[in-house]
Order: structure tokens, then C-alpha cells, then sequence
DNA sequence: GGCTGAAAGTTGTAGGACAACTATTGACTA
DNA sequence: TAGTCAATAGTTGTCCTACAACTTTCAGCC
């Protein structure tokens, strides 16, 4: 059982290489709905890895609303019809959320330039002087069809020009996993917004209902990254949220 | 060290009274944001249980960005200014959550009856026949202040008539929690809405913006038991999101 | 002062054991 | 036959001990 954990030089750890590959199993339909998986004794001996590991693991994946663990019973596949759990809680790009919910992500650029901070900017960056940042506009897509707006703030004063060169067209994130410096955590506040002044093009939707997702995303040593402001298009990009206790 | 778990009748598991108590703990201001916390070794031994529940309760906490546990280092409470993280994931009462952010909630009710299900109330609540519901129409006070508009609909084929009287003019979860059948489980979805028929009073936002949380929320045994519309009046309450990797 | 390396402290993983709970099976009874 | 009940096997929850992996501290040395 071979898990290609460990993406670069960064090792994660066991559980999360283990919780990281049953979720995509569990995405890949390996199991219907409401089966029963694995007993953990059969994942620890199939893993080669401790019980406690696959454990934990799984306790990730039912924190994230993908698994029931039922006492005595057994590891059952969550039902949530079609849809996946948003999971707001876990920090993924755009693209690969939309890739994981069956769609085909894509990027269009309107605006991409290196500029400097202005005061909000500096503030959510925690910048002391107005230096410069990466600034994008983008719209976001899924099988072709706009489904948020993006408009993000980067700090570049730590990052190579052929970094930020990348992040100039591609995806920042994936710029980002070229030199290992992906952001692991974001605190993120979440409006409704109505507003003329969001989105353009002939699928901008005619009401200007959007739902705003702003954060800060802050890397491993807490330094603050990237400030963004996401709206998503009411309607055409669905929050599912599994509650638990 | 007591724990004083188990409310009722039904037992909630050792991991879940440490996780809850540490939380509360935690929401106490027990430890400043950003300190560090006792060991799990400490905590294991204060608590008389072992390593391993204790190091459970501590994942769940770290997952709902309460906590942040760093290896080789130690566990850390999160900083996140006055605000606390919302926890769309965790499933809490309205108050439960207010009463949590350090308010005092109340509720206002404006319908309290008892009629037959619309279609859609049958199709959310699974009904094959219109059979009686209790239909609630409440606005959700922080401090007096109206921060919320909720219109929920219960089932309430399998429980008593004093329950049902109880949850005319107390809180719904409560009364539930009387017979030891809060529900578990929720799936919900997060839409921004802007409309002239939700709310009343003066307090009204005068912009129509709400942020819906729409959900049904599920028995242990899987059951629906409520559906319900929280219309959030945008601005007044802070959804706050801390999202990990 | 600054570097080095040992040591102590903490979280991550391993393995084995038993407790607690669930689901199934089959015997027994009315 | 249908229903009840007890035994049983299977699964998750908790405990214990030990060690690996990592971080922080600090004494010792240059």
C-alpha cells in the first residue's frame, strides 16, 4: 500500500498522509453512502501503521463530516446526496474544492499587477510600511461558469520574482507548494453582500447578492500571507455544512 | 477534579466530558490566548484517564480552532481577538453560542402554533402524510438586541404533549434535552438572501441582507425532527471561521 | 558573544490488552 | 409460528507502557 504522502520536502505526518488518502477513497466512491468501511484493525494491519493512527485519522474525517464512527458498530460513509460538505473548517484552494465537488476549476485574470499596500491592506498584512504587494482580480470557474469573484492581496517581500511571476497567471496556492510555503492556517469572516461594484461580465448575476468570504491566511510561523475577499455568486456555488456534536 | 458530564441519562463519552470541560475552560479565560497549556501527561493524570482520551479531546478542540497543538512543543490556545469562532460545525443551540460569545440571549416569540405541514415541511421532515407540526416564529435577542429571525418547524408526532407545550414559550433545544433526544446531527446550507418579508420590528434591517442558515437536524437514530430558517440580520453577528490544514 | 551539543520536555506512533457497546445467531418459550 | 432471551462474535472506546520525533533550554566551549 503505497500512500505518496509527503508532496515535497515537508514530511506530514502519518495520520494526516492516512485521513489525506481515505478521504479521497471516500470522494472517489469507493464506498456508497452509508456503508460500513474498514473496521480500524483492518485499515492499521492494510496501512501498516498503529491503530492509534488510523484512529486519528478517522477522527479527522468525521470531524469533517465524511465519516459516523458508531460505538461497537462500526465506520459508516456519511450520505450527503450530491454535494460535498463546503468544509469551511478545512483550508483547500478554490480549485481544488471545486475539483473535489465533480467540477472542472479554472481561472479567468482581470486584473494582476504589483502595486503598493494600501492602509487596509497594510493593516491585514500587518505591514509597517507601504511596500509591495501582488494584487489580482479573478474570476473563478467551474465547468466554464463563474462562481465567485476573487480579489487578493499578497505579500511578496519574502518571495522569489520567479515565484511571483507564477502567481501572476497561475494558481498562488500551487506557486505556493513549489517552494513549500503553502499558508496552514486562516481566520475568515463570512457577510452577505450586496454591492454593483462586485464581479463583471455577462454572468455577473443581475441582483448583486453575494456571499463574502474575507480572510487572512497566515503561514507556519504566523506571518500573515495573503488577504483575501472571495464572493460567491448566490445561488451557484452551494455551502453545504454537516453539524455535528 | 469533577466533571459533572452526563446531564441525563445518556452517558456522554469520556473524551467528549474532557473536551467539553477544557472548552469551557478555555472560553474562561483559564489560560491567555497564545499561552501554553498543561501537558497531556498533566491533564491525563489531573483528570485520572489516560493519555489517549485526553489527546482525542484535545484533537476535537483543535479542530473546532481552539486549540493549537504543535509537536515537540506543546498545546497553545489560539488567538482570535474578542470574537470566538463561530463553529458552524458544532452543533449548538442559538443561546447555547451567544451565551458563549459572552452576550445574554433571549428569545422573543412572535407565532407559536400548531397546524398541519406545508409540502415542503413534508418533504424536509420526511413525512408521508401531513400530519401536525409546531410552528415557531422567533426573533433571536443578544443583550436585548435582535441578532437573528428564525422560523422553524417540528415534528412532533413522537413526542408528549407537555414537551410540546414546553417548547411553545421555552427553548427548543431544552425541552429536548428533558426527554434525552437533542438532536445529533444537522445538514445545513449558508445562502445570503435579501427579502422585504423576513423579520419585523424596529429593529429590522432596513437593507433586507440576511444570511440564511437553513438546516434540518437529524435524531440519533437518524430521524428528522426540525427544519429550520435562521435569517442572521447581516452585520450583527460575527461569523468567524478559523480553517486549518 | 556566539556556536555546539547534550539534556529535558512535549507530542506522535506502536503494540497489546481489556471494557463497553452493537448486531447476529440460535435456543427456548408461549 | 412468533416472540423473547441469552450467548457470541465483531467493533469502537479506553488504558498502559514504551519509544520515536521534534522543540526548547542551557551549560560548556571556542
Amino acid at each position: 500500500m503505497s500512500l505518496g504522502g509527503e508532496q515535497f520536502g515537508g514530511r506530514a505526518s502519518l495520520t494526516r498522509q492516512i485521513s489525506d488518502d481515505i478521504r479521497a477513497r471516500i470522494l472517489a466512491k469507493e464506498w456508497a453512502p452509508g456503508e460500513k468501511i474498514n473496521s480500524e484493525a483492518e485499515l492499521a494491519e492494510k496501512y501498516k501503521v498503529s491503530r492509534v493512527t488510523v484512529r486519528t485519522a478517522l477522527k479527522t474525517l468525521e470531524y469533517q463530516g465524511l465519516l459516523d464512527i458508531r460505538h461497537g458498530s462500526g465506520t459508516y460513509v456519511n450520505d450527503f446526496g450530491r454535494a460535498i460538505p463546503t468544509g469551511l473548517h478545512e483550508l483547500r484552494s478554490m480549485s481544488e474544492t471545486i475539483r473535489e465537488m465533480g467540477y472542472s476549476p479554472s481561472m479567468e485574470f482581470k486584473v494582476s499587477e504589483i502595486r503598493n499596500a494600501s492602509e487596509k491592506e497594510m493593516e491585514k498584512l500587518q505591514l509597517d510600511l507601504p511596500e509591495q504587494v501582488l494584487y489580482l482580480e479573478r474570476a473563478v470557474l467551474a465547468d466554464g461558469k463563474p462562481v465567485a469573484f476573487s480579489y487578493d492581496t499578497i505579500s511578496i517581500s519574502s518571495l522569489s520574482e520567479a515565484v511571483v511571476e507564477q502567481m501572476k497567471s497561475g494558481s498562488v496556492f500551487a506557486s505556493l507548494d513549489t517552494i513549500n510555503s503553502r499558508p496552514i492556517r486562516a481566520l475568515a469572516e463570512l457577510n452577505a453582500v450586496i454591492s454593483k461594484e462586485i464581479g463583471w461580465g455577462p454572468d455577473r448575476p443581475k441582483n448583486d447578492l453575494f456571499l463574502l468570504l474575507e480572510q487572512v491566511h497566515y503561514s507556519g510561523e504566523g506571518d500573515p500571507m495573503m488577504y483575501s475577499k472571495t464572493y460567491f455568486i448566490e445561488g451557484r456555488f452551494q455551502f453545504l455544512i454537516l453539524r455535528t456534536r
